[in-house]
DNA sequence: TGACGCTACAGTCAGCAGTG
DNA sequence: CACTGCTGACTGTAGCGTCA
């Protein structure tokens, strides 16, 4: 971006063709699909002072971190996907589900039983809740984020990501309304990126 | 020790947007 | 048009610190 404005001399046309060539950078064109950004680069080319310089680069730079982090935030959840995909596969050909196996060595109840009557559909529940989105995370910085959030917010956001159930279904799990579900699994998320971003940051420095 | 204020969390209600 | 999901506004509650 400061190159842009290195020769205040140049002329108008060479400035716009300057520009052009800038523009098809996708992050510089994304960057100048915002008015008030145009508006400022075109304040700073009629009047290149270095404090509107600063405010400039200021902006552009704060626009490059919200890409960035939005970048890092989709391909880290997008890779522990792959992970855990990869990791249930690698389970569940290491541990085959036999229905009719004891669940102890020394017992003689199995997995079967449990699911055989509706009663017992709450110790599956329970079995199944045991997992947290803790469990399945490989970035310390997200498990470390998670781990400052409410019970009840992690219990949300495993129920919505492990298990992939929808707001009114993870409503209806923890007896809840699906609002309630849904202002909880938004407020975790805002403070999960909350507290990425100062990690972040304090790294930066 | 009780009253008070602040903060964070969790809940409901109402309304909006997207979809089939 | 009904259904679903999300969100803003507002309210209640619990926990914590401060102060008389």
């Amino acid at each position: 971006m400061k190159e842009l404005f290195d020769h205040h001399n140049q002329s108008v046309e060479t400035y716009w063709d300057k520009l052009e060539k800038h523009r098809q950078n996708p992050i510089i064109k994304s960057f100048l699909e915002i008015p008030e950004h145009i508006a400022l680069l075109i304040e700073v080319r009629n009047q290149p002072t270095a404090e509107l310089k600063k405010k400039l680069d200021d902006t552009f730079r704060e626009f490059y971190f919200n890409i960035r982090f939005t970048t890092y935030l989709s391909q880290t959840i997008y890779f522990n996907a792959i992970n855990y995909d990869k990791k249930i596969k690698l389970i569940s050909e290491r541990y085959q589900l036999v229905l009719d196996r004891p669940l102890k060595e020394d017992g003689e109840l199995t997995f079967l039983d449990l699911l055989s009557s509706s009663e017992n559909m709450e110790n599956t529940d329970i079995f199944i809740a045991s997992s947290t989105i803790g469990d399945h995370l490989t970035s310390y910085e997200i498990f470390h984020a998670i781990q400052s959030l409410t019970e009840n917010q992690q219990q949300v956001l495993s129920l919505a990501y492990i298990y992939g159930l929808n707001d009114s279904e993870i409503a209806c799990s923890l007896n809840k309304s699906q609002q309630a579900v849904s202002k909880s699994h938004t407020k975790a998320l805002r403070k999960i990126r909350e507290i990425i971003e100062t990690e972040l940051r304090r790294k930066g420095q």
